[in-house]
DNA sequence: CAAAGATGTGAATCATCGTTCATTACTTGA
DNA sequence: TCAAGTAATGAACGATGATTCACATCTTTG
C-alpha cells in the first residue's frame, strides 16, 4: 500500500551511483586520492554531501570502490596480454610496454593507483592490485621456464621486482615527466623492456 | 647585565633539540611519517607540545630535519660501497645487498623514507635522497660499461629501474615482512642481486 | 489524492591536529 | 637578590573536512 521499489527507481539509483564513482574517478585522475573532498564530488555530480552518504557508507569505501574499478579493467589488460599464445620473451615485453604506456597516458591516475596511500581500505586493495600484476607476470615467467626461453628463477621475486621496476622508472618521483615526447618516451620505454627482459633472461647463477 | 646565553644553556639547547628529533625519528620508524603527531612527540620527549616550536618552526620542518638525517647516514653507506675499488659487478652486487638488508632491518623506515608522501617539504628531500641512489648507482653502472663489465645501456633508466625493483620486492607490499625467517631473507635477497646483475649485464640490444 | 516509504538536502556538528600565546619558571650577570 | 631576558607550558584557537540529521521532496500503490 504504498512505495515499492520498482525498476525506474532502481535504474534511477544505478545511474546516480556510477555518477558518483565517475566524478570520484575523474577527481584521482585529477589529483591522486589526497584531492577527493566529499563536498567537490557531491558539487560535480550535482548533489548535495548527504546524498553520497545515501550511495556510499563513508568516504573510504566510495574511495575504494573507485579503486577496485579502475583496478579492474587493469589487471583485465594485462591478463589478456599475458594469455596471448607467442612466445614468453614477447608476451612479457608486450606486458610490460602496454603498462608503459598506459601509465604514461595518465600518469597521476597511475601513481594513484600503484603509491598513493589513502586509507587501510584502500591499502588493502592496491596490495591485491600489485599482487595481481606479480601473479600475470609469473605467469609468463614460468611459461618461459617451462619452454626454455628464460633460466630457471624466483619467480615471484622476480615478477615483484619487474612492477617495482616499472612503477619506479615511469611514475616514482624520480619519473621525469617532463620531457616526454614522443620519441623520448619511446626510447624510455623501450630500455626498461630490455632491463626487465634482461633481467629475466640473464645467464647468473639463475636458481637464486 | 642580564641574561646571556652560556656554553650550559647552549648545550642544554642542542640535548632538547636532539632529543625531539630522536624522538620523532623513531616515530617514523614506527609508524611513519603520517603516524607522527606533535602532541606525541612532545609526550615522548617529555615536553610540553609548545616546546617543540621553539626548536621547530614548524611540523613539516622538524620532519624534514628528520629525513635529513636518516638519509645522510644512508647515502653514506652506499656511497662508502660504490667507492670501493672492487669490479663494477661485485660493488654494485654489494650496493644492492646492503641497500636490502638495511631496508630489511627497519622496513617501516625504509617505506617511509622511499615512498611514502609527507609534504612538500619532505618530498623535496626524498627527490635528493632518491636522486643520490641513482647517482650512486649509475656511477658504479657507468664504471662497468668503461671496463667492458656491462654493455652499453642507458644508465640513468636502469639506476632507477633497481631502486624501484629494490623498493618493490623489499617494502613495497609490506606483505610478508612476516614470514622472514634469516635464511627465507637470504634467499629472497640472493634473487633480487641476480636480478639486478641479470638486468645490468643482459645481451639483449643493450644501447636502449 | 493520501499514506508510506525512499531519497535528497545542506547547514550544523564533530573530530582531529597543528599552531599560538599569555603565563610561569628558569638563568644569568651585576 | 634583582632585573633582564629566555625557555617551557598547555589550554585555547583555528582550519579542515568528514559525517549527521531534521526536514523537504519525490515515487509508488491503493
Amino acid at each position: 500500500m504504498a512505495y515499492r521499489e520498482t525498476n525506474k527507481t532502481r535504474k534511477h539509483k544505478e545511474r546516480v551511483h556510477n555518477q558518483i564513482l565517475s566524478v570520484a574517478r575523474a577527481a584521482v585522475a585529477e589529483g591522486g586520492f589526497a584531492a577527493v573532498q566529499m563536498s567537490s564530488v557531491a558539487a560535480a555530480a550535482g548533489l548535495a554531501t548527504g546524498t553520497l552518504y545515501r550511495h556510499f557508507p563513508s568516504k573510504a569505501e566510495l574511495l575504494a570502490e573507485v579503486f577496485r574499478r579502475v583496478t579492474k579493467r587493469e589487471v583485465q589488460v594485462m591478463t589478456a596480454i599475458a594469455d596471448t599464445d607467442g612466445a614468453a620473451p614477447s608476451r612479457l615485453g608486450d606486458a610490460v610496454e602496454v603498462f608503459a604506456r598506459r601509465a604514461l597516458q595518465s600518469p597521476v591516475l597511475a601513481y594513484a593507483l600503484i603509491f598513493e596511500p589513502v586509507d587501510t581500505l584502500v591499502d588493502a586493495e592496491r596490495l591485491a592490485f600489485r599482487r595481481s600484476y606479480a601473479v600475470v607476470l609469473g605467469r609468463i615467467i614460468d611459461d618461459g621456464i617451462k619452454s626454455g626461453a628464460f633460466p630457471a628463477q624466483n619467480t615471484s621475486v622476480v615478477a615483484n621486482c619487474i612492477v617495482g621496476a616499472l612503477a619506479e622508472a615511469l611514475i616514482g618521483p624520480l619519473a621525469d615527466r617532463t620531457l616526454t615526447t614522443r620519441s623520448e618516451t619511446g626510447v624510455e620505454i623501450e630500455a626498461i623492456v630490455t632491463f626487465c627482459l634482461n633481467a629475466v633472461s640473464g645467464q647468473q647463477k639463475g636458481t637464486a
